[in-house]
DNA sequence: CTGAAAGCGCTTACAG
DNA sequence: CTGAAAGCGCTTACAG
């Protein structure tokens, strides 16, 4: 590496400014056509990096956007990060990618981090017990948040994510018209939205099949394949006899079904089981998942397009955006059968 | 938002100059304690955001470390990313992340525009087909590259990987040992340093053990779940009528095993099927898979700690650092029993 | 122990 | 259509 190619450099190689150099490699109509094509060429030639720092120092403006969430390696989230990378790869835009494993202070360092690199805007599913002045702290900055997958009490920013209390319900009436009479609910936290709206649907459509509501049918906590194929000896002892399990999310639902599979139990026959989100792995799982569709891909994709527009000046509506869920049925869950 | 607060704002509000700013906030042992304590004091209680940008373009680092993969949702190189970022946070650098899903175009943007933002250094799994060009880009313009998970020909760099032909060795061992003597081979792509060195090193076991290599066994291609779920129905119409497979890795094997379930046979007793990598996954499988460690963790890890200590100057050997892989026996795998 | 000044590499009014 | 100059917010020799 001989020296370092700045707009200069590019300049006098050229006998030209450093105005015209960098209108030119933008694009500017101000340039005349064939000095535009020339000074490419040479920009090209000479191995030029453009100095995104200095710009963004200049226009305070940085093409960085930051998504945190839970944790990318679940599956759940991937599969709303690869839509709002999509939709930010089509508009050109850096995102940086961070987990926060609902701790606040990993996501408030996240918000900080962000916010020194001069990050346009953030898109985040936020920690539990994610007090108000830590978003504000990226508003104040002039850095907008979009929300994703939970909502959060105390802020009216504008939130992405599935109507979870209807989607629940959904499943559990699937249940029932099963014949399901005595249903336990696995997995799920009240500290999340996700989890308190979800185990409010489960008791809803309970109540409207005028079935009785037991707690004692709810196992709370799971939140993972391990913890949801360990609720399962939990599930199987429980003196109710359940028949079937509504599992807060697939993940839950698959572990749930290895757990009982080590029992000799098999999902849709002896036990019929229900997942929540319908991940890729929902249709090849053993049995295929009974889940309800929970619009990962178009919750990425709303939430991301609303930042950038946003970016852009439009000015989005705030507030809660929900995103339908849809039942679908397949192997894991049957008709009734007694537990002996 | 009132105004915005820089070092001179703070500089000017106690009377002192920037330098003396500058110099308190980063901990200089050149500024007086108490000076210092009380300009850290008053850039808390102004609300002060330290500009990297700006610092970045005077000091020509950024803290900024790139890490591009082939898809960070797949739990493999999850599983070295969760990693990297373990050591990358106690060193208080920041990850850029991004998947380059085997398109040598996409890396190719990510290394340009992690050139643009400063990055001080990089690690990537390299897409198939990279050319040497492109990882020189990065090295010629001073921004040192680490590689992980797959080789490269044509370069010296620094690479961390598990050794992928012995460890395949140890599960094909483990099946002959079983009894089994027709043994088929799912999934991998001769295009990867990974699927090279996974068949070669099944083929040098059987041959050890005077088996015969029969090329038809090797049903190349599969890499993920759903790939190796339909991977099973080619299997089972093998005529060779093969009573194991050694699956190119769990993900493989996992979709693998689910597939001949569909078919009314159960891993560990109708097929034997060993997985590759561990993944966290893997014990919770029904049947429990049994595999070959790959120590994702330690790749990752090392490959951080590697990269951080070269961008402290440390001038580390560069080529190829081997992870030891070993057997992890459960219940996927099992005496052979001649199919029907 | 603290300050004045230059410079990192861009972009943007402003002239011409 | 092109150029000269200021400035974004830091850090770093260099003085004192």
């Amino acid at each position: 590496m001989a020296q370092k190619i700045k707009l200069s450099t590019i300049a006098e190689s050229l006998g030209l400014s450093t105005a015209t150099i960098s209108l030119a490699l933008r694009d500017s109509p101000l340039v005349a056509a064939d000095t535009r094509e020339r000074i490419k060429e040479q920009a090209r030639a000479m191995g030029y990096i453009y100095n995104r720092r200095a710009a963004s120092l200049r226009t305070s403006r940085s093409g960085i956007v930051g998504v945190v969430v839970h944790d990318i390696m679940n599956p759940f989230y991937g599969e709303i990060l690869k839509a709002i990378e999509g939709e930010l790869d089509r508009r050109s835009h850096t995102f940086i990618l961070s987990n926060h494993y609902d701790s606040v202070e990993k996501q408030r360092n996240f918000i900080e981090m962000l916010l020194q690199l001069g990050g346009d805007g953030v898109i985040m599913s936020p920690a539990i017990g994610t007090p108000p002045e830590d978003v504000a702290l990226a508003e104040n900055n002039n850095m907008p948040a979009i929300l994703v997958a939970r909502s959060m009490e105390g802020t009216a920013l504008p939130t992405y994510r599935g109507d979870d209390s209807y989607g629940i319900s959904l499943a559990t009436n699937h249940l029932i018209s099963l014949g399901h009479r005595t249903i336990a609910m696995v997995g799920g936290t009240d500290q999340t939205s996700t989890g308190r709206d979800r185990y409010q649907g489960y008791v809803n459509a309970l109540r409207k099949a005028n079935m009785e509501v037991d707690p004692d049918l709810r196992i709370p906590g799971p939140r993972s394949k391990q913890a949801g194929f360990e609720a399962a000896m939990q599930f199987l002892s429980l003196p109710q006899k359940p028949t079937a399990a509504v599992c807060w999310n697939d993940l839950v639902a698959i572990g749930f079904m290895n757990g009982i599979a080590r029992a000799g139990l098999i999902a849709g026959q002896d036990i019929s089981v229900t997942g929540y989100d319908d991940l890729e792995e929902a249709s090849i799982a053993t049995p295929a998942l009974t889940t309800v569709w929970n619009g990962q891909e178009e919750v990425g994709r709303l939430a991301a397009r609303a930042l950038l527009d946003k970016l852009a000046g439009s000015h989005e509506p705030d507030g809660l955006h929900l995103i339908k869920p849809e039942m679908r049925i397949r192997q894991s869950t049957g008709p009734v059968r007694p537990r002996t």
